[in-house]
DNA sequence: AGTGTTGTTTCAAACGTTTGCAACAAATCG
DNA sequence: CGATTTGTTGCAAACGTTTGAAACAACACT
């Protein structure tokens, strides 16, 4: 079924020379004469030669290939990621090659594994929100492949990070909240063993307990997703309609919740505001538009992609770096009164 | 800076034998002394020794890799595509390697060059709406590699391909929005380069055609992104504001009318009634939900994974298959009244 | 003792490419 | 004329793995 890829050795016998030649006279090699290279030139393009990557990767021990790991890439947000790290990897001459865990433990294993046997060149990694064992990264750091984590790093790792201000972000959602009369605000929280859940939780809190406002039992609920959102804040409002802001986890939560609000018949931001987190796609499709930190999705990768490269092509063993972004609260019509 | 991965040589070292029995002795081949194999296995699991995929694929000529290049990954649809193609091809022990073209021609066939000398075993593809060359599909082919196309096939290829019934979906969502009591409906179209981009254009067309409704000068207007059909729409009805039906060619370019129009204060549906197509994640999160034609990313993903499978996995050479998916409106309050 | 069988191991080639070194011819020098 | 230099090419090893064939020892059978 498959044919055959021209190879140098093609060439050589062709032209009854021996396969170095041939590839010295690609390269431009000065020992070669000028009518050798030109015939093996020439020829090489009227056969559309195309050097073996595969056979480079093997001699050379490297792939020019990154491998990125992400939960899912069907969240705007990860593909916003992607195409940062690809505009930073590809300049600097690098393929990526994309895997998802789909947030589970096992496929991120997985991936790793296969990635490892592959001579991929460095990992750009965002961690499952089901993973708590580090095995699989241990691996990685022994054998000595650079990796950088983005957006969710894995704490027991020594290795680079990109990170947003999750708690600043947090924070600042939060205040602008109660600066808009919020009384009674309810966190839809994300998964506490990842530094994000935690971190946005904790400048939640933060805010309220400065401003002296009550936490009760219900101030906090688990709950990170569009359906679960749709389907718990109903429920929530019935039990406690003193309810009048929200700050969701991600935007995709706030976007279920105010379809469910709406469905109730009360006004956003009139009877309960809203804000999300991440600045996506969907933060300006809602209505009314969402109130949301911007997460820098696209710098976030850029940057991730400039730390390996850095690593990857320096030479002496430099302590891990960790690059903190600014988030940005975008205000917007769902939280303005 | 990179280390050294475990090699059957490494372990050959080790134990005094020899590489080959190393190998036999992983692969638990019957030559091999029970006790010899129990030594190997051990030191190989102790080592962690993982096999080098590069030489494998170098030897046997095949890599257990798919390459994919799409457009743009950021686009739900695509993404959505994406996660078809990583079941099917997983399921059957492949992994997948994801380029974006960016909708560039250039970027495309770079992406093919790149993925051609890595030993890809097939290629899954939906082409750049700037494409209008094929030297690049035509290089895949002489090689001898499968390729499936998927949403926007290349006509002038010989290939496996998966699209929806793209014709009759317009045509349906364009007769519902007449049953809608729409006079003047408008569509924003694709590129006329893609068959995605004529076939939807036809389907609108021939639906007003049946119903004996008039089509103007404007009827057709070239636009399929958010942000042109934001800075188009209003334009539009200012020139025509007896305008009261949009069919969009995707979901984007609907939920970029959407807001356009109710900025300038009409009602959806009541003023004017509205559907896309896709069917993509931002098709409910719009207020009102918009109506839309669903082109089942997923199954398109996995059908062109499948295709490609069968293809690899068979010695004789086939005929071409084409898959046509069945499209299906999804009524929701955008465009009802 | 010679032949055959069985069990176990190693050798060598192959995949496509690069590269230090050796090889050889022709030209130049003293 | 012999020695050295210069220009050009080829050999062989290397990357990690697989695999047909060869090698070898131990043993059984005639």
């Amino acid at each position: 079924m498959k044919g055959h890829q021209v190879t140098i050795k093609d060439i050589a016998k062709e032209l009854h020379i021996s396969p170095s030649t041939v590839s010295r006279a690609l390269k431009d090699h000065p020992d070669i004469n000028p009518q050798t290279k030109k015939n093996v030139q020439d020829l090489a393009k009227k056969m559309n030669y195309k050097p073996n990557k595969v056979a480079l990767s093997l001699l050379q021990q490297e792939s020019k290939i990154i491998g990125v790991i992400i939960p899912e890439i069907i969240h705007h947000f990860f593909s916003t990621v992607i195409s940062g790290i690809e505009k930073v990897a590809n300049d600097a001459g690098y393929h990526i090659i994309i895997c998802q865990s789909n947030e589970s433990y096992l496929k991120e294993v997985e991936n790793v594994q296969a990635l490892l046997s592959s001579n991929i060149d460095g990992f750009i990694i965002s961690m499952a929100k089901t993973t708590t064992r580090f095995d699989h990264f241990k691996d990685i750091e022994e054998v000595g492949v650079p990796v950088v984590f983005f957006d969710r790093p894995c704490e027991e790792i020594k290795a680079d990070r990109v990170i947003v201000e999750d708690y600043i972000g947090a924070y600042n959602a939060t205040m602008h909240l109660i600066e808009n009369k919020c009384k009674n605000i309810v966190h839809l929280a994300g998964p506490q063993n990842l530094a994000i859940g935690i971190d946005r939780r904790n400048g939640f809190i933060n805010a309220l307990k400065e401003k002296r406002y009550p936490i009760h039992d219900y101030t906090i609920q688990y709950c990170d997703s569009f359906n679960h959102a749709q389907k718990l804040v109903p429920e929530l409002l019935h039990v406690h309609p003193e309810i009048d802001g929200i700050f969701a986890v991600n935007d995709e939560t706030a976007a279920g919740s105010m379809i469910a609000i709406k469905k109730l018949n009360k006004n956003i931001p009139a009877d309960i505001a809203i804000s999300g987190f991440t600045n996506s796609f969907i933060s300006f499709m809602t209505d009314p538009e969402l109130t949301t930190v911007d997460q820098k999705g696209y710098e976030m990768g850029m940057s991730a992609a400039q730390l390996l490269v850095n690593r990857m092509q320096s030479v002496e063993d430099f302590d891990p770096v960790t690059k903190v972004l600014q988030t940005e609260l975008i205000i917007r019509k769902s939280s303005v009164r």
